[in-house]
RNA sequence: GGCCCCGUCGUCUAGUCAGGCUCAGGACUCCGGACUUUCGCUCCGGCAACAGGGGUUCGAAUCCCCUCGGGGUCACCA
């Protein structure tokens, strides 16, 4: 059996579709299953903009998943060159030889032509197959015509007489009737190839075993296979996955409708998470990635581990049961018969909840780092190396446990970094919590308590309270409310005795004193923030 | 419109090729409950699907036919 060979072939387009992300990472997986070999081939043939610049956030996004290629950009290979771009003299010679051979001809039709005569096929509601008026030419005028410079383009000669029938590795036998397939052009006027014949030429000289690729170009592939036969080609197995779809939906998911998104049940989530923190960490403006980009994942701090395992998901299954898994489990468990054919949804709650396994997976010193990281570009620390800052970072993070889902969650804690005068009060919070009857004297009461307590650890203080409240008859929710509020400005958040040794007795005692105030304060009044 | 693909809980899916083990299993979401100072976590519990119609068969989500629905693609784009 000839080795496994799967490729993936993006366009530098500046980003990494998340669904094409998914496609790469079954190539991947299918030649890392099989022990083969995976390449990246770079669909550059009519881009005018700096590849390099265009590349490099899709190049990024392999990297991130940790999806290695064995040959491609950077790390070249026996069979390059890698980018389509520096690949045309292939293309000119196999297109030369089929001219030779009589399977391509010189199509002298002008484009308007060709398209007067689709319209007119059109009208008469018949399947359009192109005129094939050139092929009527005699040799000698052909001749004629391009010795004197007339523009052409060179068509593929379909063989109509037949069908077109491959054995799809995923969707079993497909058939076409290439009676109904018009010429197609496999290279321009200025010697430049098209998608289908280049694709065919570097499938084959890649010596690409398995064609993996989304289902939207299932109906390229009877055009593939003739002109892999006409050039006598060894024909690749091909593997139509489902494309990934918007979530919820069918269709399949695009970056053009991307303010229909923001609407979507499911999407919407990801859409306000961006909202809250992009802008705070100088990723709002032109830049700011959206959730159909891999980057989008990135920037807001998923593990990758998460998202390869939920991109994994997308199409394809372990068994019927198992949802987590580690990236070794699913390259030992990838089978293209367990690839389903019907379009797969993104699905970002579920994405989240394995965000949310892969995260309490993570190391301490890791979640550390990321969040300094955060905190530091958001503005809300000055220096990450900074011994005091690490240490208190650190304990927040312990003290925040399961409630840091992604990195950027840690920015939702500024309470404990912004200055007590600038703390800002949740209006709700402080109604329900601070405006009522009794309130505003127990936590002067309870302040008192604090001010003169010894040491004001954790533990500590929740001795304390426990036992003050147990003098003056109270209840622990009368007061353990309140003073959250009074402290945080927030009806939730990490536990309140830990969060009172975070943030020390002066800070805690000048907060309680503006608490105060606004406990005092009339119902209209404006001195809470939102 | 032509061609092609697809159609199991709200979502991702198992089961469909080799019909009975399935009045359809898991996970996520959602809704209850327990725990907790709040949120979160965790633990219990619950709602919820074979697109429809005909066949074949003792028996069909699974096989056949039709209908309906959804999608992809029809370039001198990739």
């Amino acid at each position: 059996m000839t080795s496994i060979r799967t490729r993936f072939a993006p366009s530098p387009t500046g980003y990494m579709h998340i669904g094409g992300m998914r496609t790469a990472l079954f190539n991947w997986l299918f030649a890392r299953h099989h022990g083969g070999t995976f390449v990246l081939r770079i669909d550059d043939t009519d881009r005018q903009r700096n590849v390099e610049e265009a590349l490099a956030p899709i190049l990024d996004a392999f990297r991130w998943l940790e999806l290695d290629w064995d040959e491609g950009p950077e790390v070249g290979g026996d069979l390059g060159p890698y980018f389509q771009s520096q690949r045309d003299d292939l293309y000119r010679v196999a297109a030369e030889r089929l001219l030779s051979e009589g399977r391509v001809y010189r199509c002298f039709d002008t484009p308007e032509e060709v398209q007067s005569a689709r319209a007119e096929a059109e009208a008469r509601q018949v399947p359009f197959l192109g005129t094939r008026r050139s092929l009527e030419l005699d040799p000698e005028t052909v001749e004629a015509y391009v010795a004197e410079g007339r523009p052409f383009v060179v068509r593929f000669q379909v063989p109509r007489d037949q069908s077109v029938v491959i054995e799809d590795a995923v969707r079993g036998r497909v058939e076409w009737d290439a009676g109904l397939i018009p010429d197609p052009v496999i290279q321009r006027g200025d010697g430049s190839p098209l998608y289908n014949f280049a694709t065919v030429v570097d499938d084959a000289a890649m010596r690409i075993s398995h064609v993996i690729r989304a289902e939207e170009h299932l109906s390229n592939t009877p055009v593939q296979v003739l002109l892999h036969q006409a050039l006598g080609h060894e024909l690749p197995i091909f593997a139509h996955v489902p494309y990934v779809a918007a979530p919820g939906t069918q269709e399949k998911l695009s970056k053009r409708k991307l303010d229909k998104y923001r609407n979507n049940p499911q999407f919407r989530r990801l859409f306000e998470a961006a909202d809250r923190v992009l802008p705070r960490i100088g990723r709002g403006g032109e830049d700011r990635p959206d959730p159909v980009m891999v980057e989008y994942y990135q920037v807001m701090g998923y593990r990758p581990e998460a998202v390869f395992n939920a991109l994994s998901r997308l199409g394809w299954s372990l068994d019927d049961k198992t949802e987590v898994m580690s990236r070794e489990t699913i390259v030992g468990a990838f089978t293209l018969d367990r690839v389903v054919k019907s379009p797969a949804g993104l699905d970002p709650d579920k994405l989240v909840s394995l965000q949310g396994h892969w995260m309490n997976e993570s190391c301490p010193d890791e979640r550390l780092e990321r969040c300094l990281d955060y905190l530091s570009r958001a503005g809300l620390i000055e220096d990450v190396a900074e011994a005091e800052t690490r240490g208190f970072v650190a304990a927040l993070l312990e003290a925040m446990g399961e409630r840091l889902k992604v990195y950027s969650d840690v920015l939702d804690y500024d309470e404990f970094f912004v200055d007590d005068a600038e703390l800002v009060y949740d209006t709700k919070a402080v109604k329900k919590r601070l405006r009522k009857d009794g309130v505003a004297g127990w936590l002067a009461a309870f302040r008192d308590e604090l001010a003169s307590v010894e040491s004001f650890d954790a533990t500590g203080l929740e001795e304390l309270m426990k036992s003050w409240v147990e003098r003056q008859e109270l209840k622990l929710g009368q007061i353990i409310h309140p003073v959250r509020v009074a402290v945080t400005g927030k009806s939730a958040g990490i536990g309140m005795f830990e969060g009172l040794e975070l943030l020390g007795r002066e800070r805690v005692l000048r907060r309680i004193e503006r608490a105060l105030k606004l406990c005092e304060t009339p119902e209209d009044d404006q001195g809470a923030g939102q």
